[in-house]
DNA sequence: GGCCGGAGTTGATCCCGGTCAAGACCCCTG
DNA sequence: CAGGGGTCTTGACCGGGATCAACTCCGGCC
């Protein structure tokens, strides 16, 4: 029986990131050239906001965090949900102050990388250069990905290509990927995926309906991830 | 009178790029780290394709490219627009091989830096391991900022803001901002905003009929920046 | 326990943008 | 110059998702 994803306390996934290069390792010799911290953020703060000074990126622990874009006329848009093994505020990278929020969807733990120590100690350690550059290029393809999605799928299509992804990235920290929590609501996937929240609760009834999952308020279990996927526009990625 | 943009030759621009770090800056230096080498790419010709080996970064020195995300099951998507002293391929970095297409919009001259060199070249060269990283930021910023776009404004409003970002564009490298020339066709810009060309043809009729712009094909006049900008749900930036 | 507010579901209706189709216009090529 | 194909525009209609609203469910709190 699967165990779904219920951390009521900030802990780190139950597997030490199967199949991916160990945060750890880097990190004794990154303290060497920084000092890096921890910070606990609890679930509805902000891990920085936008218009805070921008002085660090920041590896997520553990937790499950949000990124909203906001316009000048109020507008906002949630661009991603980051969990353990995130890299966090790297598209500030070049601006003095934050341009977006980060906000804690449950109680998180980061490590905070003051910023340019980061750049200086990537002179001395060549990977980390490797590591932060290849970071942000996934960032930007991660991006394209949803955008091709937003621009190219129907809502319920969307919706299932969430919850594929959201259970291939819990897969790799060792989660089950077939029965886990949401640690957003509706409201957050609708922004995420450019639809309303009535729009996303719709859809996964229906996907309910259709026998490819099942779904009570925020846990969800994947019962046909075949069909799931080809319903998403995507060969199933996960298993 | 203003110039239109019609380049109709392969050309840089007007004014050396005023108010930027000029590109040429670290061509010397770069050159004295690896070996870079100029292509031509003619209208409708691929700079790089999906599935082809990733070996390079490129400077876009003149001309006009677009990016399009691709899925497996043949849906497009274009995500960008490039033009000169933009970076491209960068969203490759850490793979193997390229994950999108590349495609000139109309002759085009590229600088390309072999990857694996710039890399080493960062280690001695600290100004460009800040740059590429800022490159790198920018592109996410400017992804997600067209997230927000797509996700929280209804059509016309996405044309709206799609113009006034190319005039702005255009205005950094010294061309006319209320005055010039789409090298995309409709079908493109579409894509981009997620929506169809018969819409964005609607759109941009409409704003001529509302006196913002005149359209007449590919040619732009910007009449009233001010009232496009609150239509687009952005305060001016160009002027 | 009873109250309350936020989150989620579901239904009814509306409308923006998609779809389908026709026609105009432009550029290319023979 | 005529033909033809691609691009753009415009109209008529349709439908997916937004909107509005009612209701349920759950958790927190007095």
């Amino acid at each position: 029986m699967d165990t779904p994803f219920v951390p009521s306390t900030i802990e780190a996934s139950p597997h030490p990131a199967a199949g991916e290069q160990p945060l750890e390792l880097d990190m004794e010799e990154l303290q060497r050239h920084m000092v890096v911290t921890r910070r606990i953020v609890r679930a509805g703060q902000y891990l920085y906001r936008n218009g805070q000074p921008f002085h660090a990126l920041y590896l997520v622990h553990a937790g499950f965090l949000k990124t909203c874009e906001l316009s000048e006329d109020g507008r906002e848009q949630v661009t991603g949900f980051r969990m353990r093994g995130d890299m966090m505020g790297v598209e500030s990278i070049g601006l003095a102050v934050h341009t977006c929020d980060a906000v804690a969807l449950e109680d998180s733990q980061i490590w905070e990388l003051p910023y340019p120590p980061v750049l200086n100690a990537c002179l001395h350690i060549p990977e980390l250069q490797v590591r932060l550059s290849t970071a942000l290029a996934e960032e930007i393809r991660r991006d394209r990905s949803w955008m091709l999605a937003i621009g190219t799928l129907p809502a319920e299509q969307r919706v299932a290509a969430f919850l594929l992804d959201l259970a291939s990235r819990l897969a790799r920290l060792g989660f089950s990927a077939r029965h886990f929590i949401l640690r957003m609501g509706r409201a957050d996937i609708a922004s995420f995926l450019a639809l309303k929240h009535e729009t996303v609760s719709r859809a996964l009834s229906h996907l309910e309906q259709l026998g490819y999952i099942s779904v009570l308020r925020r846990e969800v279990k994947l019962l046909d991830v075949r069909k799931l996927g080809n319903c998403a526009g995507m060969p199933c990625t996960i298993q």
